[in-house]
DNA sequence: CCGCATCCGTTTCGATACTG
DNA sequence: CAGTATCGAAACGGATGCGG
């Protein structure tokens, strides 16, 4: 039984007929984090029936984007894990979120949160039409989630090729030793600075906002994640 | 009665809760090109019942992404339109559409080809980390599909705020009277050369590819439309 | 406990026919 | 042209079971 097609030969509704399937793109955000087991992804995806589950990553294994990989003996047995292909999602989802962000003005109890999910969400916070030309390292600590490290890569990598903004940062969980900069609030205030409906003055001098490292750095910072740099 | 919900305080997730329904995205991706009547829209989404479409369409003006226009008298009622935070979905559908190019190698006849999605595929043929700091216009000639104008604006809008790329360049069908740069050729060699398949040089020599206008600037439009120029 | 497989009620989708 | 109405088929969601 051939799988349900768009039938049209048009990238997007191509890109579609591959990943556009129900919990196939939150199966690959929580993949883009690192290879997870089965049980792993089934936590984070509450809702997702097992079945339904297996199914999504043989569809995926059988197109590409997927692999199975075994680990040494001590651990558990197996892994999924994405593909170079499979990783080529990774500006889908992150324009996905870009375009969710909006969408986060008000947590409601209803949605559950998962810290595993949280790098992916800090990249999608960030406006990459902002970086800035330099490397840096900026410590992010969401007093609420904990300390994540946002890496700004070069501009260009080897033979001058230029490389897509989504390709120039990440995001790992926990803090560094090497930070440029330090940013510290809670996930709400990020969120609430970003619609501008906070100031951000405002926050530093209620000591809800934290800024250290060198001015220029951290005013860069600033506006990558969505506000002006106060003072 | 509630819709199908992921349930998750994340931003992909709410995002898909919004538009990762069956045939929103392409409904979404028509759209950009511009208003579209009820009838226009299923001409271009062949497979999509009537009930769907009035569904999606239904829902997404719902949620503030379309909206209904009445045009003038003498012309048809009513045309769907996006609004601007519907428009905000292009940066998504051309990342889509980007992961999807890879997936256009063989042209299947059992894939429909519809000319009101040229200018769409063309935008997601364009590697914007490629674009040039200046502004220019490019006419693509696709000798299968007709002539379109590629816009590429400038890097910076009012005050100072830097532009996404996908807000830098726009495709329009039709030729333009002020092309800086003309690219003459066919779609499949257009994707072939993207894959690296075919030889820039060799199609020129073979009169399968036309190129004009300043050299540098042909230059950066052949780097953008995703091949080394030739010569 | 992990990694699924099976079963089953509900929702969504797809195709066709019909209406103002 | 712009939808509604109907209905069978497929997909999804939840619970349970089972071997390693």
């Amino acid at each position: 039984m051939a799988p349900r097609s768009y039938r049209q030969f048009c990238p997007v509704t191509m890109a579609l007929d591959q990943v556009g399937g129900r919990w196939t793109l939150p199966i690959v955000r929580d993949l883009l984090v690192g290879p997870r087991r089965f049980t792993d992804l089934r936590r984070g995806l509450p809702g997702l029936a097992p079945n339904l589950l297996i199914d999504r990553l043989r569809e995926l294994e059988a197109i590409g984007l997927v692999e199975r990989a075994e680990l040494p003996p001590p651990a558990a047995r197996q892994v999924y894990r994405l593909t170079p292909r499979g990783r080529a999602l990774e500006p889908v989802i992150l324009e996905l979120g870009r375009f969710g962000v909006d969408l986060m003005d008000r947590p409601s109890d209803s949605l559950e949160i998962f810290p595993e999910q949280t790098p992916v969400a800090l990249l999608t916070f960030a406006r990459t039409e902002f970086l800035p030309p330099w490397e840096m390292v900026v410590q992010v600590d969401l007093t609420d989630r904990g300390p994540f490290t946002f890496s700004v890569g070069p501009t260009h990598g080897p033979e001058g090729i230029p490389l897509r903004p989504s390709d120039r940062c990440g995001v790992t969980p926990g803090p560094s030793q090497e930070a440029d900069v330090h940013l510290g609030l809670s996930t709400i205030h990020l969120l609430q600075l970003r619609q501008g409906a906070l100031d951000p003055t405002d926050l530093v001098s209620g000591g809800e906002l934290h800024l250290h490292g060198d001015p220029t750095a951290v005013a860069s910072a600033c506006r990558v994640f969505g506000f002006e740099p106060p003072d």
